[in-house]
DNA sequence: GTTTATGCAAATTCTTTGCAATACT
DNA sequence: AGTATTGCAAAGAATTTGCATAAAC
């Protein structure tokens, strides 16, 4: 079995040709993707729609999170394995967005600074997006 | 005049109703809006496209920003007084949204912190988008 | 065999563009 | 008067829903 099959198995859901695609593109090309670009991506094309209900489990089960983008569309990203899903599920690390290549990706290796925010505010989430240009742009 | 037709003359813009009303909509609300939000706001209410079109107008002359969210629709919101047209215009604040009450709002008492990125990466802008639950709804 | 996922059609929402009519300075 | 803005129609992306077919377990 493939490993992108076993990652499914693992989170119990089944194995189909759509999800193991999609699932590899991610692996693939390691940015954050939006529905369009993994259908252009896929060589076993699949339905827009497919991508979208893939993408909508792939997020409950948290093999995947959200990116925000200031483009028009929603981008989705591999959550590091450390991921939990459910609600203790967060992923506080840094998307940079390269104003060149397009490309957006999580950099794993600088931690978010602690945020101090004043009495009454409840934080369950931390999304930091920097733009600029990247090592390879660069 | 209005005090929002001094903001629209003071950025060289023509001042029209649309302009006008929108921009009212922002001090009224104080949170940020999509377009859908504004034209349900609006008791002048003007045409989709219109809201559109201001906004970008808005957005260009640095009189609102961008504002990342991770539901559908793009928002904006008022950017505070320091802000500058052009390149040089930066808005390095923080963004809370209620996952209760649904509103983004900017959280100018804290500044961000800031974030050492590896070697190569050349930084132009910061966004941080927090959620949690709001004071007022906590 | 039962449950779940897919594909197709269609609808909804978000956003942009072209052009003629209108309003601003 | 001249230029910029608006509204309408229409088109184009992004996303969702319903239902019958097909695939997974």
């Amino acid at each position: 079995m493939s490993s992108v099959s076993q990652i499914l198995r693992s989170h119990s859901l089944r194995v189909t040709d759509s999800r193991n695609a999609i699932l590899e593109v991610f692996f693939q090309r390691e940015v954050a993707l939006s529905e369009s670009e993994i259908e252009s991506a896929l060589l076993h094309n699949c339905d827009r729609v497919t991508i979208y209900r893939t993408l909508s489990t792939f997020l409950e089960k948290g093999i995947v999170h959200k990116v925000l983008d200031d483009a028009g569309a929603m981008k989705y990203a591999l959550c590091p394995t450390d991921c939990l899903e459910g609600h203790d599920h967060h992923h506080d690390h840094i998307h940079f967005k390269c104003e060149v290549c397009g490309n957006t990706s999580c950099v794993e290796q600088v931690r978010i600074p602690a945020i101090q925010l004043p009495v009454g505010y409840k934080l369950t989430e931390v999304n930091v997006l920097l733009q600029g240009i990247c090592p390879r742009c660069n």
